[in-house]
DNA sequence: ATGAAAGCGCTAACAG
DNA sequence: CTGTTAGCGCTTTCAT
């Protein structure tokens, strides 16, 4: 027997691989045909074409896709890039649920479409492009903001590009993705007023980014509508978007004792964070302060109080980016294309009527 | 120019592929040389190989790594196996931290070996067999526990397996890694006795499962050294590890009123999920009950009371399982190796000296 | 409708 | 030491 061999480490048969010219051969036929069958290529006669089909069924034959990948200068294979922190994915992941969401949504589409992923954490610009070359990625996902050096670079690629939660300026060179920001921050502003409050805090990672200014654009609008005005004091600026920056403004507010009674954090963990310094410093919530916060991770579910807050479905905006990516790939769509994706209010726990 | 085209999409010059031919034609060698200068093939003279790497590095040569594997039949790709739940990772992965941490430390060994990885949702063991061959990987890591059936089927490939997290007999075939699960519950249960507790409840999901058992074996035996007995009504198992069973646990506990006063569950969120429950019900943590939990998520630090818990270092289990793989392929290590990782106890809110 | 043959880019005997 | 050459498994003209 040719087709099998005696394996010595795990004294059972290993199967050679089974190649299109083993169909071939079975079948009666050449490589080239099993090829077109396999490939809808329609000019077999259907007689012959069950005969191939037949026999790429008893010889349960798999196609190489490392061989049909240097062929057709197709990969199937998309590329996620993530952003390092250090040297390591490690501290962004650690931070929050967002990108193993993101990641399961990118998951379920590319298996469905017989697409593999790779995901990388990349530093220089260049090692991206390389990357993309040397594996022949047909595709790629960025999440987050990378360097704009990065997005310059990409450009001398063909490669198709999606980008998700992106406002660098890049909105006509490649497709993105992103949430309703602005109607975010209306709806937990409009939240915070319905329930009586008038001195609502902001407190945002990075005020100049443009998300987080969307966002206090949207809280601006309810806030006119009210008729309420902004105290330039009770907008606070984070080190950053972590539990600890949150504590630490909360440690802050709880100081400085204003009349605020409502705050909106522009992330879960923020607010988390921020109730946390609050309770340590004898401050209740909702009682003393309400508190809204952006993403509704799940953490936000499970805290007590449960956390109320703007909620963004984040799967979804995996399995959209994945799925936009692919048509983008297969059906050659070249223009870019853009896509805003909903956001809702979720009321919980951390929100009361301010009693007088 | 041939080497130079335009592109009319992007409308720049798109540079076509360096292959090792080009490099070979600009060093004035053969493409064997390059290949061997590439590959450390120690027969190049020092003064050609010098020649050929400025010749890769002038002109930016990026080896492509589909035909490598295709000639050398290694892909230099890990796969990364991960039960679906359903038809989708989201389940999972929005339960909890522990994979996109795991993820974490594979893609660090990964990226700094010079190998990615592709992850996948399995549905039927053959597709992961297939999806090995298809791809050409080097390597697997499987993710929590599968189908017996599954296991056996891998036996017929020669690819390196390393297995996280399972209990299930396959040790003498396959690498596997794990957590001191018995230690992890010997020191919860120490922490509670040294605290004055006596009555002491055990919450798990899988009370027959190989996990759960270590865990409440090392409770046992801390209870035994401290000549405590165990009241089988104290043990409980939840519907699942999720925080909705723990919650269900915790309202049963609320009601029947024993005189227990302490609460080791096996999971952080199941913990959580309790101590949502016993607030509602007007009993306080740690003041009422005091409980310990198992893994140590982020979550688990922000939570209010933060939790007392056993924790694991999950993105080291990442790292470390890529490194055993990668070490398998390529010293071609054919035994496999077992690790068990330390767990650690971590005090904070939620664990108080019993009040008499 | 089918097949022969020339690659895709790299590797690995084998020759020299 | 270096080059020639024959693949790896599949696709894809171009004949037939």
């Amino acid at each position: 027997m040719n087709s099998n061999q005696v394996n010595r480490l795990t004294g059972g048969t290993m199967k050679q691989k089974v190649t299109i010219r083993d169909v071939a051969k079975y079948a009666g036929v050449s490589p080239a045909t099993v090829s077109y069958v396999i490939n809808d290529v329609k000019k077999v006669s259907d007689e012959t074409k069950d005969r191939v089909s037949q026999a790429i069924k008893d010889l349960n034959y798999q196609p190489d896709f490392t061989a049909i990948s240097l062929s057709k200068k197709k990969s199937n294979m998309l590329g996620v890039m993530i952003p390092l922190v250090g040297d390591s994915l490690a501290p962004i992941f650690k931070e929050n649920h967002y990108y193993s969401e993101l990641i399961s949504g990118i998951e379920y589409v590319s298996r469905k479409n017989g697409y593999d992923f790779l995901i990388s954490g990349i530093g220089k610009p260049e090692d991206c492009k390389n990357w993309v070359m040397k594996r022949n990625l047909d595709g790629l996902i960025f999440l987050n903001s990378f360097p704009e050096h990065l997005y310059e670079e990409m450009k001398t690629l063909s490669t198709p590009l999606v980008l998700i939660d992106t406002y660098e300026g890049y909105e006509d060179f490649y497709s993105h993705i992103r949430i309703d920001d602005e109607l975010g921050g209306y709806l937990a502003a409009k939240h915070l007023i319905e329930l009586g409050h008038t001195s609502i805090g902001f407190i945002a990672p990075r005020m100049k980014g443009e998300i987080d200014q969307k966002r206090f654009r949207g809280f601006q609008r309810a806030m006119q509508e009210a008729n309420l005005s902004i105290n330039e004091e009770l907008i606070f600026e984070s080190k950053n978007g972590s539990f600890e920056s949150g504590y630490c403004i909360g440690t802050k507010i709880a100081e400085i004792n204003t009349e605020m009674t409502a705050i909106f954090a522009t992330a879960d963990i923020l607010a988390m964070g921020i109730i946390k310094a609050l309770n340590e410093n004898g401050k209740q919530v909702p009682n003393d302060y309400s508190i809204v916060g952006f993403d509704d991770l799940m953490i936000s579910r499970y805290a007590s109080p449960s956390l109320t807050t703007i909620r963004q479905d984040v799967v979804n905006k995996g399995v959209v980016s994945a799925q936009m990516l692919i048509d983008a790939i297969e059906l050659k769509e070249t223009d870019p294309t853009a896509m805003t994706l909903p956001v809702e209010l979720v009321v919980r726990e951390s929100t009361a009527r301010l009693s007088l």
